[in-house]
RNA sequence: GUGGGCGUAGCUCAGUUGGUAGAGCACAGGAUUGUGGCUCCUGAGGUCGUGGGUUCGAUCCCCAUCGUCCACCCCA
């Protein structure tokens, strides 16, 4: 870097230019669009909570609580944190607003940026962004399925085909407390073989034990004992109805009984998508169930699944393939002959507005010579230039020059400028 | 938090076995005083990330520091 500028960006907090901004809007449109046609709502939510939700929710225990949150003590003495995730925060908007004393489930969407304390690497950034989807208030396999038709719907939408859907069961409470209870004397017993990190990890939560890219780690996990022989029985009928649902529908999935995620709300079926076009950082979009997090939360006991989608990973793969088409208005760049008569432009642009509020017309600011004006024109990616001096103002004419294709330059009216985008 | 790579013009990079730097693209002006793209000509721009050390002399060697990228870890 320079010395130019002594201030820098806030590491890993970096925002989007604005070249990056029509694709992140498309890509989010699309998303909201899609959204909309299943009848969820939006939620906003603050970007600040109290530090004690995330800590109750996503669990002491967890990465995310014990070394990446943003936290801080305000004015009053209250610790307050920057939200690492949207659930929690979606979950107490809910309770505290009743919005789940309607017997109807309960759609809801959020948007926005999240913030963890990670070092920045390709696909991971302080602050990121996410859409998440909640579905409180219905046990159904039907609304886990809905968030993976949903997102099966996006990227098909997006044009992005290398996303694989990983799916497992983590089985009901006591199915886990049977299952960690034997995995951790199996990993006890291979203590040796643990490094002090994943000994930590055995102590609070060994399940993530099997989350390792370790290859020693992945080969002693080939001998360890499976979680789905420990799932009941009611679980296991539940994944089989979620995997038959899913074919029914047309979706190709991939079962992964070391599936588990970070946070420790989540219970029977989980699910992530894929992929293997960003790096180390492969989870696009991932969720599953969290029955007992409103009760946790202080709610009425109320079945819930939901999950989130990273911006920022979309972007990049959306950037990579090129499958995007992004739209902008139609644009016009006015420009004059002479400085002398960019007054007159404003004036005109502004009528010209009042005629055509779906074009875009791109006033020439410059005050430079009509060559370098007409450069600026080219550059701007207008469709035409709008010349402007004094024969036209004499007569109250425009001229068009198409910049886009060989047609040669015409004079016409305002009321006449629609018909000459629509010869391009 | 732990490793490793990289910081030279707006961008992508070359270069100097130590004698204060170049290219392509982009930008500005002109050839064409009411017209962009193609071509040609000209020009602007860098205390070689920052600080210190070694040296007659450092952009180059050494140390520190900051920034950045990738990976571990973790996760969306």
């Amino acid at each position: 870097m320079s010395t130019k500028s002594k201030y820098y960006a806030v590491r890993g907090m970096t925002g989007s230019l604005p070249k990056e901004n029509l694709l992140w809007r498309t890509i989010e449109d699309e998303l909201i669009q899609i959204l909309g046609s299943y009848s969820f709502q939006e939620i906003r939510l603050p970007i600040i909570e109290y530090s004690g939700i995330f800590n109750r929710s996503i669990g002491e225990s967890s990465d995310i609580v014990q070394k990446e949150m943003y936290s801080f003590t305000d004015r009053n003495g209250e610790s307050l944190t920057l939200r690492p995730e949207g659930t929690a925060g979606c979950v107490r908007a809910a309770i505290e607003n009743n919005l789940l004393s309607s017997s109807a489930p309960l759609r809801l969407w959020y948007h926005g940026p999240m913030f963890r304390y990670e070092r920045p690497q390709r696909g991971r950034q302080r602050q990121f962004h996410q859409i998440g989807l909640e579905i409180f208030g219905s046990d159904s396999i039907l609304a886990e399925t809905e968030l993976v038709v949903i997102f099966s719907r996006f990227w098909s939408n997006l044009g992005i085909s290398d996303i694989t859907l990983q799916i497992n069961s983590l089985g009901n409470q006591e199915d886990r407390q049977n299952y960690i209870k034997v995995l951790t004397d199996f990993f006890s017993n291979h203590s040796s073989k643990l490094s002090e990190h994943n000994l930590q990890k055995l102590r609070f939560n060994p399940l993530r034990i099997l989350d390792s890219k370790d290859p020693e780690i992945i080969k002693l996990i080939s001998d360890a004992p499976t979680l789905d022989e420990f799932i009941s029985d009611e679980a296991k009928t539940r994944f089989t109805d979620f995997k038959n649902l899913l074919t029914m529908v047309g979706i190709d999935f991939k079962e992964n009984n070391k599936l588990v995620r970070g946070l420790d709300y989540y219970s029977d079926i989980v699910f992530e998508w894929t992929t293997e076009s960003l790096g180390a950082q492969n989870a696009v979009c991932a969720g599953g169930r969290y029955d007992n997090l409103i009760g946790q939360l202080g709610g009425k006991h109320t079945s819930a699944v939901g999950c989130a989608v990273g911006l920022e990973r979309v972007v990049e793969l959306c950037e990579q393939k090129e499958s995007l088409k992004t739209t902008r208005m139609p644009k016009f760049f006015v420009l004059s002959t002479e400085t002398q008569y960019s007054k007159e432009l404003l004036v005109l642009c502004e009528k010209l507005r009042d005629m055509y509020p779906k074009i875009c017309f791109e006033l020439d600011i410059s005050e430079r010579s009509l060559k370098s004006k007409m450069k600026k024109a080219d550059k701007s990616e207008a469709e035409a230039a709008i010349i402007i001096g004094q024969q036209e103002l004499e007569e109250g004419t425009l001229t068009v020059r198409p910049l886009r294709n060989s047609r040669s330059q015409q004079s016409c009216k305002m009321s006449e400028l629609e018909d000459s985008l629509k010869d391009s």
